[in-house]
DNA sequence: CTCGCCAAGGTGTGATCACAAAAAGGAATG
DNA sequence: CATTCCTTTTTGTGATCACACCTTGGCGAG
C-alpha cells in the first residue's frame, strides 16, 4: 500500500461533483430566486450528460434548495413571508441547540478563529458584497456549531440555510448598513464568559435580526 | 371543462410511485435496519427500469432515509446510540414547537379524533404489531402537527421520523409493554385545557420516551 | 485446515435515444 | 391592437446499453 499519498483520489463522481458546486452557489446566494434551470443546460455547463445533471438537482429538490412545478421545471425557490419566518424559526431552535452544546468545548483557539472569520464578515459587509457576506456569515455558524459534535442537527441547519440561500441575497441586497453584524460580538463575548443564558439570546438575535428586512 | 371529475391525474410518475412507496415502508419500519438494497432489484419489484428506481433512492438518501457506502452500495442506515440521541433530541425541538403552534388552533373536533388515533394505538401495542404502531403513532403526532400550519417544520419533523423508521421497528421490537402511550394522554389533557407548558412537557416526554429503551 | 488468489457475477455510473407534454413564437382573425 | 390557434422548439421522463469497480465464491498452495 502507498504511503505517500492518500487512498486515492477513489472517485470524482460526475453527478457529486454537479451537485456540490450547484449546493454552493445557493447557498451563498449566488442564484437569485426563481431563476430557472434546465437539465440540458447544466449538463452544457458542467461538460456532462443529462443523467448526473439529473441527479443533482434530483438531491437538491429532496433538500428543498430547488422546486420543481408540476410539470417538472426546475427552478430556485419563491419562498413567502411565512415560510420564511417559519425558516428563521427552525434556524433559531436548531442554532441555539447546537450553541449550548458547543459552548462547553469551546476553547480559547475557537473562539480566536470565530474572531478572524468575523473580521472577514465585517470585510464583506463594509465592501457591499452579499455573496461574500453570507458566505463568511455561515462559516462563522458552522465553524461554531462543528464543535457541538452534533452532525444530524448540523446537517439540518444546513438544509435551512440552503433553503433560504437565493432569497437571503434578495434580502441583503436591501441592506444599507455598514457596521460588522452586532450580535456575533455578543457570541464570542458569551462564549468567553461561558454563559450559556447569554449566548442562547445572542444566538437567537443574530438568526432572527434578518427578519426585521421583511418590514421595510 | 368536466365537473364530474378532477383535472385528471396528470402524471402517475414512475419515480414519484417508487419514492412514496419506499419512503412509507421506510418511515414506517417495514425494512430492517441495514438491509441492503439494489437498483435493478427496486426496478424489478415496481416495474420499471434502473432510471426510475435510482431517482427515487437518490432522493431518499438525501432525506437520510436510506445510506450510501462508498462504493454507491445501498442500504438503510444503521444508527449509532450517539445519532439516535440526536435525532430524539431535534425530535424534541421541533415537534415541541409544532404541538406549540397547533395549540391555539386545537378545536374539538381535533381532540376528538386525536383520541380515535389513540385508540388505535391502543390496539395495535395490544397486538405487539410493531408497524402499525409506528404508523398510528406517527398519524397521531401529524394530526396534531398540521393544525400548526408550518409547512416547513412539519418536513422536518417527517424527515427526523423517516431516519429513525428502520431503528424505531427494532427498538419497539424488544418493547413487551401492553399499556398504550401514557404521554399521548397528557398531550390530548393539556389541549383540553388550553395548558401551554404542559402540552410542551407532555409532547417532550412522549417524544424522548423511547430513548430510555436504549439503555436496556 | 487456513490463507491467499483469481475468475465470474453483480452493482452503480453515465451516455444516448425516443417520446410526450409543455412553453414559445408567429400568423391569421376579430 | 388584442386574441386565438397552430407550428416549432424546448424540456423532463424513462429505457437501454457499455463500462468500471466491487464483491463473492471457489480453488489451490502452504
Amino acid at each position: 500500500m502507498s504511503l505517500t499519498a492518500r487512498p486515492v483520489d477513489p472517485a470524482p463522481l460526475a453527478h457529486d461533483r454537479v451537485y456540490r458546486h450547484l449546493r454552493s452557489r445557493i447557498m451563498h446566494g449566488d442564484i437569485a430566486p426563481g431563476q430557472a434551470l434546465t437539465l440540458r443546460g447544466l449538463g452544457k455547463e458542467y461538460d456532462v450528460s443529462m443523467t448526473p445533471a439529473r441527479e443533482s438537482v434530483r438531491r437538491l429538490v429532496a433538500e428543498g434548495a430547488l422546486s420543481m412545478s408540476a410539470s417538472g421545471r426546475i427552478s430556485t425557490p419563491l419562498l413567502s413571508n411565512e415560510r420564511i419566518e417559519e425558516l428563521a424559526a427552525l434556524r433559531a431552535l436548531i442554532e441555539v441547540e447546537l450553541a449550548s452544546r458547543a459552548l462547553p468545548r469551546a476553547h480559547l483557539a475557537l473562539i480566536e478563529r470565530l474572531q478572524n472569520i468575523n473580521a472577514r464578515v465585517g470585510e464583506a459587509v463594509a465592501q457591499r458584497d452579499a455573496v461574500s457576506y453570507i458566505r463568511t456569515n455561515l462559516e462563522f455558524h458552522r465553524t461554531l456549531y462543528l464543535r457541538a459534535q452534533a452532525p444530524a442537527m448540523l446537517a439540518m441547519a444546513e438544509t435551512v440555510w440552503l433553503q433560504m440561500g437565493p432569497t437571503m441575497n434578495a434580502l441583503y441586497g436591501r441592506l444599507r448598513r455598514t457596521e460588522p453584524p452586532q450580535f456575533h460580538r455578543l457570541i464570542i463575548a458569551a462564549l468567553r464568559a461561558g454563559d450559556e443564558p447569554g449566548l442562547r439570546l445572542a444566538v437567537r438575535s443574530d438568526v432572527t435580526q434578518g427578519l426585521r428586512m421583511l418590514a421595510s
